[in-house]
RNA sequence: GGGGGAGUGUCCGAGUGGUUAAAGGAGACGGGCUGUAAACCCGUUGGCUCUGCCUACGCAGGUUCGAAUCCUGCCUCCCCCA
């Protein structure tokens, strides 16, 4: 039998997972993601890929979409409140969520709730919730602690999410909860929570977070750095490729479950980011996206398939004139100055050979049919269906 | 309820009446180097019909030849006391 504390940093309390594992009843695996942004990343995947090696062990994964705590706010490892988003694009992300979680997790053994089915609870119900708790116990947090010495506000809605996250633990009777080692202090509260319902309390376990593609912080939709489950397969590659190579370890340790390969740094994350690509795209799609990579990176040549853009739109005063900056700007969505910036630091090219720093405009048939390139990796083959 | 402080460009953060589209940093972008790495070096970084014009320092007014900088009102936030 795996080891399925393998990478995990906190394994809580001492032996109790141990215990429950050798019982005769298969556990109630609990994980909960609050859809605050549009896409799962590969931060994420780490845990979930724990999660699917307790399902492989035919354990029962409880996956909880927080529609309802995206709305609260989860203070873990904040440094200061943010904006939430909005009930619309709540509801849009969780409708994406359990998707993108299933490229993962095996779906018949997985009970996927939204916490909205028991947080929206009477007032009533909420002061029990409520009365469980000191505020004390609830500000003890470090991330708290940080803002308050630093007199930051901590929004008293924040003050209230490891209860609603505790809930979660009593409504779907949680034996184990996994996450980040970020929630450690949410995770461990719902056992208290747990126990004053008159529940068994869960174990925790808690996984290293993930590094981001700057290979410093971590990896995070706001901090651009991260690489989403549904990122196309070249966007993958390329942004995989990117990562430090003092990153890679992690990435093959916490993403893979492996060592790095012996033999040249550039194979072995050419490697990780086949094995990634094919994970999310199927087999074969890492090799494809490879073959892009290869051509528009280290051949600096134009990929196999470029997106079309309609020229006949962009020309201007006079006649036949086509405006440079505006087709950039329209093409690549940059401003028109922008545009002309790159024009003027040599960043634009026409099938591979820089425009002119001065150039400003060209007759429409030295553009059709010619590839736009800005920068080294974005490209847009200039058509005219109007001629 | 009382007192104090703050709101500046993507972010952080200088700037307290005049070459200030606004120092500096981060990020991002472009170029160089390279293993498309990372690090490093150079450059750019409000918009536009671009040798000029427009918009900008919480919002709305006002003073002034001239305001991010002064005044008034409003909004938001933070701290301390109660």
């Amino acid at each position: 039998m795996p080891d399925l504390t393998r990478n995990a940093v906190d394994v809580l309390p001492e032996g109790r997972l141990a215990e429950q594992l050798a019982g005769d009843r298969p556990l109630r695996v609990k994980l909960g993601i609050d859809p605050t942004t549009a896409d799962i990343h590969l931060g994420h995947t780490v845990v979930l890929e724990k999660l699917s090696e307790f399902q492989r062990e035919g354990h029962t994964v409880v996956l909880i979409i927080g529609d309802f705590t995206a709305r609260v706010g989860d203070p873990s490892g904040r440094s200061s409140s943010r904006p939430l988003p909005s009930a619309e694009e709540i509801e849009a992300n969780a409708a994406t969520y359990q998707e993108q979680a299933f490229k993962l997790l095996d779906r018949e053994r997985t009970e996927v709730r939204r916490n909205s089915e028991w947080l929206r609870m009477e007032p009533e119900a909420l002061l029990g919730l409520l009365a469980q708790t000191t505020v004390a116990r609830l500000l003890e947090r470090d991330d708290f602690q940080k803002r308050l010495g630093a007199g930051r506000p901590v929004a008293a809605l924040e003050l209230l999410y490891p209860l609603l996250q505790g809930y979660d633990s009593v409504a779907v009777e949680a034996d184990v909860e996994l996450g980040g080692t970020d929630q450690k202090f949410n995770l461990l509260f719902g056992r208290d929570i747990q126990v004053a319902y008159g529940q068994p309390p869960q174990s925790i376990l808690t996984m290293p977070i993930l590094v981001g593609t700057d290979g410093f912080q971590k990896m995070s939709k706001s901090l651009g750095n991260y690489v989403g489950v549904t990122d196309a397969p070249e966007e993958m590659f390329g942004r995989l490729m990117s990562i430090p190579d003092e990153a890679m370890a992690e990435y093959y340790r916490l993403l893979l479950g492996a060592e790095v390969p012996a033999g040249p740094p550039n194979e072995a994350k050419r490697e990780l980011a086949r094995r990634l690509v094919d994970r999310f795209h199927g087999a074969g799609a890492g090799e494809g996206a490879e073959r892009h990579f290869n051509r528009v990176f280290v051949q600096h040549a134009v990929p196999d398939e470029i997106e079309e853009l309609e020229i006949g739109a962009y020309v201007g005063g006079e006649p036949g004139l086509v405006q440079l900056p505006k087709l950039i700007g329209a093409g690549f969505q940059t401003s028109s100055s922008e545009a002309r910036r790159l024009i003027k630091q040599g960043g634009v090219k026409l099938d591979g050979e820089p425009v002119a720093a001065d150039l400003l405009e060209l007759p429409r048939e030295a553009l059709v049919d010619r590839v736009l390139q800005v920068g080294k990796r974005r490209f847009l083959k200039l058509v005219d269906r109007a001629s």
